[in-house]
DNA sequence: CGAGCACTTGAAAGATTTCAAGTCCAGTGG
DNA sequence: CCACTGGACTTGAAATCTTTCAAGTGCTCG
C-alpha cells in the first residue's frame, strides 16, 4: 500500500488522455481518497481482468502496460471499445455490471480500487461524486469520437486517426518513434477493419512517405498529411 | 410551471428506453429536485436545440415528439449518436460543452432545465449526483452498443438490431404498427449506411415476410427471425 | 395540376473483406 | 550456433458488400 505510484496529472474529468504527466501538483484529485484501498496487481499478457456482464466490483487504474476493452459477439466477432495506458482508468463508468471485457494487451500493472469503498467514499464525498461523474461523462466523449469514426470513416481515415491518437497517448521513442503495444488484430478489432485491410492501409501510408513502419513500431513523418487524412471532426 | 408534466419511471440509471410508462410511483427520483427550475418549450421540426460543441448549458427531458444527436464532419458526412423519445433525458452527461448537436426530428416539446441550477443541486444532493452519474453511465453503455453495431454488424443485422430498438422504445400502433419518426437519411446516419442501403435491407426483410413496410411506418411479423438476424451480443 | 421531397429500385463502381500464399522474426531444440 | 517451427504480419487476387450514380414512383403541399 505504499503511496509511491506514478500518478498522473488529470485534465478536469478525463479518463485517460494524459499527455502532460506531471508530479501531483498542490491541489489534490478527489481520487487520492482511494488510494489507501488500493492494491497493486499485475495481469499477463492475453489474461482477462474482468469479463464482460460481469458485476462491477473493482475499478482499476493502468500503472503500467496495455489494457483493452473487449466487447464479443457469439461468432466472434470482436470490437476493442478502447485501449487503456499508463494513468488511464477503468471501471469507473460502470453500472452494476461490466459493459466490456478487460484484457491485458501487454503485461500490465495495476491499481485496483474495491467498488464498494468507492461507492462508499462518494456517498460522503462530493468532489469525488463529481469526479466520478466527470470521468463517466469523458469516457462517454471518447466514445461519442469512436462512434463517427466507425459510422463515417473510410479504412484510411480510421487508421489515420488511430496514429495520430497513439502519437498523443504514448510516450515517444528515440526519434519520435511509437511502439504500438498492441497487434494488427487488435487496431483491427477496434477500428472495425480487418487485419489486412489495417495492413494494407499501413503500407500505402507508407509509400507514401507518411509513415515509417518497422517491427518496433511506427513513426509519423508528416503530421501534416496525417491530420489532413485523419479529417478530425469540427469540434 | 405546472407540475402535470408526463413523468416516465426511470429504472436506476437509464438515460431512456422506458417501454414503461407508469405514474409516478411512491418513490421519489431525485430529478424531481430540478422540476421547479424546468420551463418547457417547443422545438420545430428540424430546428436545433443546441450546436455540437456549445457551451452546455441546459438540459432536457423529452415530453413529446423526437430528437437527434448529431455530430457533423467538414464535408457532411453525418453521424447521429442517438435518437431521444418522450420520457428520454439528454445533456445531463456534458462535460463543459456537448459532444453532439441536438435538433428536432418531429415537432419537439421539451422541458429544459438550467445545467447552473443542476450542478448547484449536484453540490448539495447527494442523490441527484449519484442520479447524474448513473445516467451518464447508461448513456455510455447504450453508446457501446451501438459501437459493437458500426464496428462489426452487416447492413442487415444493423437494420433488424434498430427496428428491435425502436419496437421497444415506441409506443405500438394499432396491429403492432411502429410509427418511426425519423427519415431513412435519419436512421442511414445512425447506422453507418447511405440511405439506399436502408431501403434496399428494408425491401429485403419485406420480401422474406419479416416485416412490413408501408409509409405510416414499420411493423415487425416475425420478431424470432428479427432477432435472429440482429444477433446481439451476449450480454 | 405541378413541384418538391422522401423513398425505391437498378446497374455499375468501389472499398473492404475473404481466401491464399508468402515473409520475417523470436524462441526452441538439436 | 544454426535449423526449425509458430505466430504475427504482408501481400496478391478474387469475391462480396455497400456505395454511388441514375432513374423512377408516389405523396403532400401550394
Amino acid at each position: 500500500m505504499q503511496s509511491s505510484i506514478q500518478v498522473v496529472e488529470q485534465r478536469p474529468g478525463s479518463t485517460r488522455r494524459s499527455p502532460d504527466v506531471v508530479a501531483r501538483s498542490p491541489q489534490r484529485d478527489a481520487l487520492d481518497l482511494l488510494e489507501q484501498f488500493g492494491s497493486t496487481v499485475t495481469i499477463q499478457r492475453d489474461r482477462q481482468i474482468h469479463g464482460q456482464g460481469e458485476p462491477a466490483d473493482a475499478c482499476y487504474r493502468v500503472l503500467s502496460g496495455c489494457v483493452r476493452e473487449v466487447k464479443l459477439m457469439e461468432d466472434g466477432r470482436r470490437q476493442i471499445g478502447e485501449f487503456l495506458l499508463p494513468g488511464d482508468l477503468f471501471g469507473f463508468d460502470a453500472l452494476e455490471t461490466h459493459d466490456f471485457a478487460a484484457e491485458a494487451v501487454t503485461e500490465a500493472v495495476l491499481r485496483r480500487y474495491p467498488r464498494r469503498m468507492v461507492e462508499a467514499l462518494a456517498e460522503s464525498h462530493l468532489a469525488l461524486a463529481r469526479r466520478l461523474r466527470d470521468l463517466t461523462a469523458a469516457s462517454l466523449r471518447t466514445t461519442h469520437v469512436l462512434l463517427l469514426l466507425l459510422g463515417r470513416k473510410t479504412a484510411c481515415e480510421r487508421i489515420a486517426s488511430f496514429l495520430l491518437e497513439m502519437a498523443e497517448r504514448l510516450p515517444q521513442g528515440h526519434g519520435g518513434m511509437l511502439g504500438l503495444p498492441m497487434s494488427r488484430t487488435d487496431m483491427a478489432d477496434h477500428l472495425g477493419l480487418t487485419i489486412e485491410t489495417v495492413c494494407r492501409v499501413l503500407a500505402h501510408l507508407r509509400r507514401e512517405d507518411i509513415i515509417l513502419v518497422d517491427r518496433a513500431g511506427v513513426r509519423i513523418r508528416d503530421r501534416i498529411a496525417l491530420e489532413q487524412i485523419a479529417c478530425e471532426p469540427r469540434h
